[in-house]
Order: structure tokens, then sequence, then C-alpha cells
DNA sequence: CTATTAATAAATCAAGTTTATTTATTTATT
DNA sequence: AATAAATAAATAAACTTGATTTATTAATAG
């Protein structure tokens, strides 16, 4: 099995390849393919992976066996057997997905194929480490009571997605700096191993999202694309050779970061001119409740008179910075997402589609710009599927080297 | 063997793993090993690369057998038997290297160390076909013919260096933009596979620089770095994971077309901004000749004047690029080098670490910034190297499953 | 001479491939 | 409607490849 049931982790190699690694990527591979193609049957996955029938069908029949794919119904209609599709089994895996934001957290309750099977919710003015990982331990107790014996032994992981260095942001969130610093000191995964066995993996937060986007969403399967997420503040994940890449630092994608320049050529970044929290800033200056951009389901449709330029100024940023980003790597596309309702989306791709049309392109071959589709719930659903893609699936930029 | 031998070049596989694959990737390990960190025991490679001795001695026998590595001197004192440190063999493999520039080609036979054994030199005002394809052709029969015939057989390729959309070029070089249009329709391996039936690498010329950097730079080994060659227009390479990575569309580095803003904010890139032609423009403007930028060995000392201000400026854009790069990848380092005296470089260098200091690195993890080491020649060199690299050496980016 | 280490041969093990067989269908024929 | 032929899927058995384990030999320092 690849992973959990022996309870082998992430071991770091750098080196050689021998048959169990090999065994290893193969199932990877054909577990990647059921999850990203959905059901297909072991003659059609052998073509497709250039593997022969009888190891696939190997392979397969022993993922049957573990419980992580399942038999579908048999399709009939053409000449010969019917071929029975294989799909993955959604209660084979399950998993744990916190999302540490600037108003609030998530806790989601993963299965194998991305479905949120319970969600908990928890609302503060600015998070603090004592609360959070309160939350997450009563949380986890919680939703993992609810399961069954065997659905328990199949939790696979507890994944975290919060910002890079969120200890800087005190300023920007309200926070006393002295309180807010202990997140600096922190040793996360050792905090949660004071509750649960379960292996705990870090993640950026929008390289969460990311992920989520990759695996659960709807977009077109390109190979290599940048992926925006607009929450309170703007973050970015990539994906490269068709697997989300979190650098090797982790802090690959740090899209926010990116360079822009304002009216008098000063110097600035994106999170200080394509974050929602310029939008809110501009509600509490004119009086306004902010909680209508944080409702669910959101709509800001009453809020057009604001939502508007913002949006227009966030593209024009967005479609600067999509081109700068594809100076580094060529990407097919750029993806964008956030925590906004659907058609403010929509808008706003609509626009960077626009700007990017007025840019200056030599030298680059300009990228798709697209909608993603999970929204705001990508970022915890994401940090959940972070254990799931570690311990099952295909990363295909570590070879087999650092599987 | 690797693939030479056999003629089996390159196969795009998307999928799975078998026995021979394994074997393919060991063997590219252990080059690769040998080829980044010098002489080493088959003891000694087996404990690094966490293969068992004996894999390792029959791998490294066939390849000593086929002549691509050999043994050293055995060392001596030390308890025991001495050990045998194995190398690559300089005679085992060579490449042809083309660099086509702004205003001359450069043709290398480059040894399997990266010795670049023979030159040949073109100039031009600016780069025509079937000049150039001219000169490649008489260039490769002649070197071809110095060789004795063993090495002949070793010869494993020819990489070509150009520039993205080079027929774009017309107004930058004073070509009659209906002559360089031809450049457009070129199919290059078609044109080389006329005269030559070496297998024919095409890549962006400062990607191949990167490449030469990268395997026989003397650059500190980190394992992420974005590039930048400063020729007659900048260009950029990429590293990620221990390999160049060209990007799925080849145009990955194309660093030249990152933004940046001139003091009335307007937008330009680049290559507008931080390429030598701007000096070259300069110089002609003060009625100078422009061939001291050029001469052999490169001595730019007389034009201070000019390199100076050049530099300061230069340096600034890179500076803010650099940050913006490392927005989208988390690399370790900024590499630079360029067509310029290694005092210029290393002043450049300088004064980027000067500017750096100075930026908003708010969410980044600041690059070094450092010196590359082979300069002029890293293009052609590059070249070279693509067909030794794609036949005998590891792409950690591929994983197995594209080798 | 002994302990130690390097290199390699022989036997073993793991995993994919090839070939052959079984099974469940559809399609053609009677 | 009954039956045979063709086809395709799935899998069992034998085979092949390549890494690992264990044992042996070689060379050297002390």
């Amino acid at each position: 099995m690849v992973g959990i049931m022996d309870g082998e982790h992430v071991r770091e190699r750098i080196g050689g390849v021998n048959q169990s690694g090999v065994r290893d990527y193969n199932e990877r591979l054909l577990l990647s393919m059921l999850q990203r193609n959905g059901p297909a049957a072991g003659g059609d996955m052998a073509r497709r992976a250039g593997l022969s029938p009888q190891t696939v069908s190997v392979i397969l029949r022993k993922l049957e066996r573990d419980g992580i794919v399942k038999r579908g119904e048999p399709v009939r209609g053409k000449v010969g057997k019917p071929s029975i599709p294989m799909e993955l089994n959604p209660d084979g895996v399950f998993s744990f997905g916190l999302k540490v934001g600037r108003r609030s957290a998530d806790l989601s309750l993963l299965d194998f194929t991305g479905q949120v099977r319970k969600q908990l919710h928890l609302s503060y003015t600015y998070p603090m480490p004592q609360e959070v990982f309160g939350f997450l331990e009563t949380g986890v107790a919680q939703l993992a009571a609810d399961l069954d014996e065997d659905a328990r032994a199949r939790l696979c992981g507890i994944g975290i997605a919060a910002p890079f260095e969120l200890w800087k942001w005190h300023d920007l969130v309200g926070a006393p700096e002295q309180d807010f610093l202990s997140w600096r000191e922190l040793d996360i995964a050792q905090i949660v191993g004071q509750f649960s066995d379960l292996p705990v993996f870090v993640v950026n937060d929008a390289t969460a999202a990311c992920r989520a986007e990759h695996l659960f969403g709807k977009t077109k399967d390109y190979r290599d694309y940048a992926y925006f997420f607009i929450g309170s503040f703007i973050g970015g994940g990539v994906v490269l050779n068709g697997t989300v890449y979190e650098g090797n630092q982790g802090n690959a994608g740090a899209l926010g970061s990116m360079r822009s320049t304002g009216p008098l050529g000063e110097s600035r970044q994106l999170i200080d001119v394509a974050s929602i929290h310029l939008l809110e800033r501009r509600l509490v200056e004119a009086g306004l409740d902010t909680d209508m951009l944080w409702g669910h389901p959101q709509d800001w449709s009453q809020l057009s008179r604001y939502v508007d330029p913002w949006i227009g100024e966030t593209a024009q940023e967005l479609a600067k910075a999509a081109l700068s980003i594809c100076s580094v790597i060529d990407f097919e596309a750029v993806v964008i997402d956030g925590a906004f309702p659907e058609n403010v989306r929509e808008e706003l791709v609509e626009r960077v589609q626009r700007y990017l049309a007025n840019q200056d392109v030599r030298g680059l071959i300009p990228p798709e710009i697209c909608e993603g589709s999970i929204g705001e719930n990508a970022r915890s659903m994401g940090a959940a599927s972070s254990p799931i893609f570690t311990q099952f699936l295909l990363n295909t930029n570590a070879g087999l080297s650092s599987i």
C-alpha cells in the first residue's frame, strides 16, 4: 500500500531507485489517473499508462483489497466481455484540513474524492494560537467521533493552511504585536502532536487553495499554471508539470509579493493593491458594515458602488502581474479565484483578459486567464488534500528520487 | 546504455515505470553524481545514492565497458583495500553547440567534462539563416574531420542556442523585415538533418547559458536559482530542483520580458533597460567604436565613463526583477553572468546586492545574488551540453515518467 | 599476521512482461 | 429462438530484468 496503513510516511531520499520504488510510483500513477480523469477500466488505464494489462490488474486488485478503489457498474453494449471501471472509493481515505484566515478558521473533513463531509467554523477578530489550536483539537475529536471505526482508521492526516510568516501581520490585522509574535515561535507539528497521532502537513494558504483547485476544480487540465487566491490578502500558487509546486523552501507562488508600481512611481506589492482588505477598508471609511463581505452565501450586490472600482483596479494589477509571472515560468494559464461571489470572480477574470490585451507581451507566450471554480472553501479543502496527495498521489516534480 | 550507442533517442512517455526505466534512471543518477561532484569510488556512490554496492558496481562496470567512465588512480593511505575512484571519461562523449547571437555565431565542440575542445567563430551585421547554417554545416564537417574514428562515433548531438522568436528582432538589429522573417518559417531540425544525422536540440540562448553554468560553472550548488545572461539583449534561465527547467513550451526563464516601470510610470521590459545594446547605443551616440565592447579578451576599462552608469542602472533593474522572480518561485539565489569582462560582472553583482537591501521583501525569502563563472562562452557551451544532458544525465524535474 | 575495507560473484527477491486461458458479451447464422 | 463465432476483458503461470543479500577475494595499514 502506498502509505497510511503501514504507517510509512514521507521519506526524503536523494537517490537511486529500486523495485519497491517502482511499485509505489505505479500505484500512485494509477490512483492519480483515477483522481484526475475519473473511473476507468484496467485495460484502458494500462494503455494510457504504457503498462501491461497484467501489471495494472495486479495493482488494482491490491488497491481494491485495501479498500481505496472499488468496482463500478460493468459497461455493456460493446462487443466482448463488459469492462469494469474502477474508481476511487470515497470512503477509502479521509483527511482533516484547517484553514487559518484573517477573520476566521475552518476545519473540514474531506473524503478521498474531495467531498467536504463535515465542516466547522470559528470566527475571531484576529487569530491567536491558543484559540485556533483549541478549535482544532475539539473539532478533530468531534468530527472523528462521528465516523465509524473503519473510517476513523482511514484518516490519513491533518493539513494546516496558514499565511507565510503570519506573525508579521500584527499591524495589518490590528493585533498587539507582542501577543501576535507568539505565532513565530510555534512548532505546529509538535502542538498538534500533543493531541493527535495523525501526520501533520503545514502549507501556505494560497498554495493549499491552488491544490484544491488542481485536484478537485473544474478548470481545464493545464500542465502549468499560476493561481491567484484573493482573500483578505491576495496569495498565489504554482502548478508545474501537472503537480502543485510548493517550492524548495515552501514559499513558491508568493504572488502577493509581486512588485507593482504606484502612480508616483513608488514600489508596492500586489498584496497592497489587489486584496479584499482594500475593499473592506473603503467600506469602513464609508461607514458601512463589513460583515456583508463575508456572509454565507456571499452576496456583494448591495456594494457595487465600491466593488466595481475595486474589481477594475485589481484586474489591472493582476494583468500586469500575470505577464511578469509568465516571464519566469511559461505558464499556459493564470487561474483566478477568491473568497468572493461567483459573479465578482467572473467580472474580474473578464476584466483581466481585457487589460491583458493592451500589455507588452514581447518575448512571452501570453497565458490564458481563467476562473477558478471552488471559491472560499478552497483553502481548507486544499489543506485537507495535502495529506492525501503526499501519501497516495503522484508528485511529477519529484521524480522517483524523493518519494 | 543510456542512449546514444543504440540510437535510442528521447521518447516522451506519459506513464508507468518498468525495470528498464529503473536502470536508465540509476545510470543517469550515477553519471550525474560524477558530473556534479567529481570522481568517486563505487562504494561511496552507493552510499550517497542509497543503492547497494553491488548495483553500483554492475552499473559502473557497464559504463566503463561503454567507455563513458574510466578508472582513476587507486587511493591508498587508508586501512583496507584501496578504493578506485571512477570518473567521467572526457573522451567518452562529444557534442556540438551552436550559438546564434546578435552580431556573431559560435560553434563549439565540447567533451563529456565540459571542456571546449575546438571552437569556430562567425561575425555578421545581423544573422541570416543561409549564412548561419552554412557556417554550421562546414564547421561541423571540419571539426568532425579532426576527430579520430572512435571519437567521431561518440558525437551525441548538435545543440543550437538562439533567442526566442528571433524573427521579431528585425528592428532591433537593423535587418530588412522581409528577409528576417524567413527565420520564422524555419524548421531547424529539418535543415540540420539535411547534412547531419546527429540529433538536434534547439534551446533558448539564455537557457543554454544557464545550463552551461549549472553543469560546468563554479557557482555554489544551489537547488533552485534564477539566472541572468546579459548579452546584447538580456535573457534568463531557471533551475528547479537541481535541473535546468526549460518550461513546457520551452520559454521558461524569459526574464528579459519581466515588467519594469519607467520614471514616468510607463511600462517597459527588462530587455529595454538592462541589456548591453543600451550601452552600445550610448557609445554610438558618443561617436565611439563599439568594437571595443566585443573584443577578445574583453576589456572595457577605456569605457568606464559610459560603463559605470550603465552598471548602476542595470543593477537597479536587476534588483527589482530579482524579487518579482522570487515571488513566483522561491529561488535560493539569483546568478548573474553575461558577455562582459569579469570586473564588470563583479561590480554589477555587488551593486545588485546593495540595491536589494533597500527593497520591500515582505512575504519573500530574499535570494542570494551571485556571479556566474563562465561568461561569454556560456551560450555555445550550454547549447552543446543539451544533447549530453538529454542522453546521459538525470532530469530531476521529469521524474521517471518522461525519460 | 590480522583487522579492515573495497570490489564483485552467486543466490535470492521483487516487480513488470509475455503468453495462454477463462469468462462474458455481441454479432452472425441457422 | 437457438447456437456458434468473434471479440474483448481479466487474470493465471512462466519468464525476464534488475536490485538486494550474503559470501568471497583482494589489497592494504598497522
